[in-house]
DNA sequence: GTCTCTAGTAACCGAAAGGCAAGTACGCAC
DNA sequence: GTGCGTACTTGCCTTTCGGTTACTAGAGAC
């Protein structure tokens, strides 16, 4: 009898789900809204206006995927005008800690990411 | 004299160039791309068969990109057949270790984003 | 009655991402 | 001569991204 081996789950592998939640992850608005979040519950407004550059639809639409898959929870208080509040869930604050490594990464090392386009571009 | 105060680099500030590094970083090409290198120096043949579901075009954009933003070093041997290496700067090692970080995290928690998406679309 | 305030939604459109197929260079084995 | 192997590049085409504008509901202030 042979026995079926099932591979370990792995990014690298496009038919594995994980790569699904890595499509999920490598958006540069979900790598804002998670960290943005973690500073505490917002507000549709609250956000627009902490995230510089995004727009109404991609903060709609961001948010709507990361609800849907878990990472944020979001709480209609049913009122006029509206009064809706978004917070990380469990899962979701586990992942917005990583990201905002990689946000501090970005902070720290994008001089000399310029640089090196500079240099690049030159010759 | 009124006293100009520069405000620290931040990624929520869309006109800082932070933000460039992380659009750059919030790829799902660049999140395979650089761990795949972080396991040793590959050649272009070896990245296709290593990362599932790339096509060659997607690989040698992103690795430009990379060289370009001084994260990949890209070693040309100039021989016939052609024989290309590339490799991870230091700078580029420094991220890859935190992308790879994002990778573990995809690969142990898809299964709750998978449940919470059914969960999402079943009402 | 009218204006305001919030968190959207819908339609339209141009820009960019990205897949696929075919072409390129050239030394070597046969 | 023909064909192979490697690392690309180019062109075409479809899909997705994302910006802009206009529209919505309904309580409360005036």
């Amino acid at each position: 009898m042979i026995r079926e081996r099932k591979p370990p789950p792995s990014v690298f592998d496009e038919t594995c789900s994980a790569r699904h939640a890595l499509e999920l992850i490598a958006s540069k608005w979900t790598m804002l809204i998670l960290p943005a979040l973690a500073e505490g519950p917002m507000r549709n407004g609250a956000l627009l206006r902490r995230i510089g550059g995004i727009s109404q639809k991609m903060l709609t639409q961001t948010l709507k995927d990361l609800e849907r898959n878990g990472l944020v929870i979001r709480e209609d208080r049913q009122t006029v005008p509206p009064h809706v509040e978004y917070r990380l869930s469990e899962v979701g604050r586990s992942l917005s800690d990583t990201l905002a490594v990689l946000d501090r990464w970005a902070e720290q090392n994008f001089l000399e990411l310029d640089a090196a386009r500079e240099r690049f571009d030159a010759r």
